[in-house]
Formats: C-alpha cells, structure tokens, sequence
DNA sequence: GGTCTGACTAGGT
DNA sequence: AACCTAGCCAGAC
C-alpha cells in the first residue's frame, strides 16, 4: 500500500523502491507518479541519490528513457548494470549508454 | 519565507 | 535516435 505524507517524501519513495519484485525496474516519474505526481520524479531521483548504504534496491530504478542515470562513483553505472543483469534484466549497451527495454521489464503495481 | 538544486520529463529541433 | 530547452516538485540553506 502506498503511504502518502507531506512530509518525508522520501521515507515514501524508499518504501516503494523496496516492493520493486526482483527481475523488474521502475522509472522514476512512475515512483513519483505513485506517492504524489509524475511531476516530482526529480525527487524521487534526488531521494535515491542520497542512499548510502541502506537496503534498498535503487538500482531497479531508471529513467523513463529505460536507460540508467546514475552517476555515483560508489555506485557506477557498471555496477548497476552488473546488479541488473543479475536479476535476469539485459541491459543493452549503446554508445556508453545502458538501456532496458522497459516494455518488458518495467513493473506495474 | 525566498532561492537554489537535482540519479527527471516531455516536447521540439 | 541524439541533443537542447523549459517546466515541475520537495527538501536543504
């Protein structure tokens, strides 16, 4: 069940990236989309970049482009690329860039 | 309270 | 398909 708060917009966005199923990714205006609107994706993605070491499997979460946009150096994009395709997600590669296809991998609660 | 910032998005070029 | 621009939201200062 989503939780809406008007405040800890993050402690919201946590909440959600962790029902994230295995094997399935989201994007970020849809998180955003889920606890208030698609507007606040920017949040959402502020939210995960703040992670540090928390149990939270952000990684699931790309743009609505399906490409990934990290750019964390403790957490690379190789590594989320890495953590991916663990899942049993491909992540296509194309010019430096790693793309899913979100058609087939995106989750819909 | 006003201002700035960002792991974003949608639309146009 | 790739690059640029403007718009939006919530939190930090």
């Amino acid at each position: 069940m989503v939780k809406k708060r008007k405040t800890n917009f993050f402690q919201a966005v946590y909440q959600l990236t962790n029902q994230i199923p295995r094997g399935k990714v989201s994007t970020y205006g849809q998180i955003a989309g889920l606890i208030t609107t698609p507007r606040a994706a920017r949040v959402v993605g502020w939210a995960l970049h703040q992670l540090d070491d928390q149990p939270i499997p952000w990684h699931r979460v790309i743009n609505s482009r399906g490409e990934i946009s990290t750019s964390c150096e403790t957490h690379s994009q190789l590594t989320q690329k890495r953590m991916l395709e663990q899942e049993g997600i491909t992540v296509r590669v194309i010019n430096g860039v790693y793309k899913i296809d979100l058609k087939k991998y995106l989750w819909q609660p």
